[in-house]
DNA sequence: CGGCGGCTTGATTCGAGTCAAGAACCGTGG
DNA sequence: CCACGGTTCTTGACTCGAATCAAGCCGCCG
């Protein structure tokens, strides 16, 4: 879908400023020259593309409201989620840098919400004059590495069950850093399974345990979370990965 | 140990220019800026740590010679390898733009080798000055990123066979890439296990499996590619990720 | 010589995938 | 208002890849 008209522009990217704040970007000049770039590219509706993994990038875009999700295609067909974006992340910041033109990585939306794009060229001039920026540009693109870091360690690494819940608490967490603070997460089932890299079945046997457990909502088929300190302690969760100072006190296993 | 005796101060940095020239640095200006903020920090040996995980970092490193790996040491003491490094990466330059003081990533040599260190508080200065030199040291993280996402779909989508593979082909193409053309790759089963995510004993088998294949030298301990071809299309292997222009044609899979 | 790190092998277990089918929950249109 | 078709979620039965456990072996170095 292209541009609709702006809903009125400074409240839209709200959710920018918060990001750029959280990484470290305290001058006032360099955040306005920031969001000036920004252009809202309108409404997009669960599924619909946010970036197709083949073009030249010309332009990158920013999530402004909604949840979307990077993720490949794979030969067979099936999808892998590489991460979910929440409002104020950036979805293919890398390909200003790196600018593969191969099929790596792919960004759609889960929920509908608005993106915002910001031109390549544009970027540059203003880089060259808010240095500062650019670092914390750097400093965004090497967070969600961090996430993709993190993750890669638990899909090696642990149970089923530990990586639902895991992937479970990361959203949580974000959520609440950008000031969602709802136990529920909007996703699918499917989206849960592709993103933790297991069957669908197997997730649907996870959540139903969960479920049992009290951890999650029993009389709902949405994934809401009710008990958000046994969630931690199954997932051993440290938020420290996702450099959230101002909420990492509420991420953090209680130390029995 | 890598042959021979001592290099001399410039011929040991070699490893960093061809880096900086495959991300793009093109001014000699920014290139020489850079190389004078590397400080030789003497041998390593086998198993040394170069970056405890721990630490608050005041510098990065680089790698000039030697094999090393980024990886963590989870709570039950096994070891997750995320990625290999060869002579011209660097180990640990995410660090400089997002200190995480966390147990994220550790790394250690894995062969004998030479590192570099780059203190921040000069990086910071040289930065200022060069501000081409900031974009190719961005690139630089990213194309880390890139091959960890890659790592991340290996892992979670193929078989234990493609992921040792895929393993292999990255690192042969890494080290073609930077002039080491030598078909043994110095890595033992266990190293080969904690980067793929496979048990060793699973690890073994497979090697086996390669073995009887043709795929490596049936007769020595190590790991031999003798049919890179084959290697190649078992892991179905595309090199785009890595972002290697010059040599990529080498490292794509015959369509039949 | 003995000890140790790396490699091999076999037997056994078990977590998660696959297949197949059915049920609950939409939205849409007659 | 209900009948539909399409998602999404559930359930059960079965399979299989990879982990684990447990030795034994080889080659190296002190």
């Amino acid at each position: 879908m292209t541009s609709v008209g702006k809903p009125s522009g400074a409240e839209v990217v709200r959710p920018v400023i918060g990001k750029l704040r959280s990484l470290g970007l305290e001058g006032e000049a360099e955040l306005q020259a920031f969001l000036k770039l920004i252009k809202v590219r309108g409404c997009l509706g669960r599924g619909e593309e946010i970036i197709d993994a083949g073009s030249s990038p010309s332009h990158s875009s920013v999530l402004l409201t909604g949840i979307a999700c990077s993720y490949r295609r794979l030969q067979d067909g099936s999808r892998h989620i590489f991460t979910f974006h929440h409002p104020g992340d950036f979805c293919d910041l890398h390909r200003y840098v790196l600018p593969e033109r191969n099929g790596a990585v792919a960004v759609a939306a889960i929920t509908d919400g608005l993106v915002g794009t910001i031109c390549h060229k544009d970027l540059d001039q203003t880089l060259v004059q808010h240095p500062k920026l650019g670092l914390a540009l750097w400093r965004a693109t090497m967070l969600e590495a961090s996430i993709i870091r993190e993750k890669l360690v638990n899909v090696s690494r642990r149970s089923a069950l530990q990586r639902v819940v895991h992937l479970l608490c990361e959203q949580l967490a974000r959520r609440e850093a950008i000031g969602i603070n709802c136990a529920t997460i909007p996703l699918n089932q499917v989206d849960l399974a592709d993103a933790a890299g297991l069957s669908v079945v197997h997730v649907n046997r996870t959540v139903q345990g969960l479920r049992m457990l009290g951890v999650l909502t029993p009389d709902s088929r949405s994934i809401e979370v009710t008990d958000k300190k046994r969630l931690l302690q199954i997932a051993n969760f440290d938020a420290r990965y996702l450099s959230m100072p101002k909420v990492l006190s509420n991420w953090t296993i209680d130390t029995q």
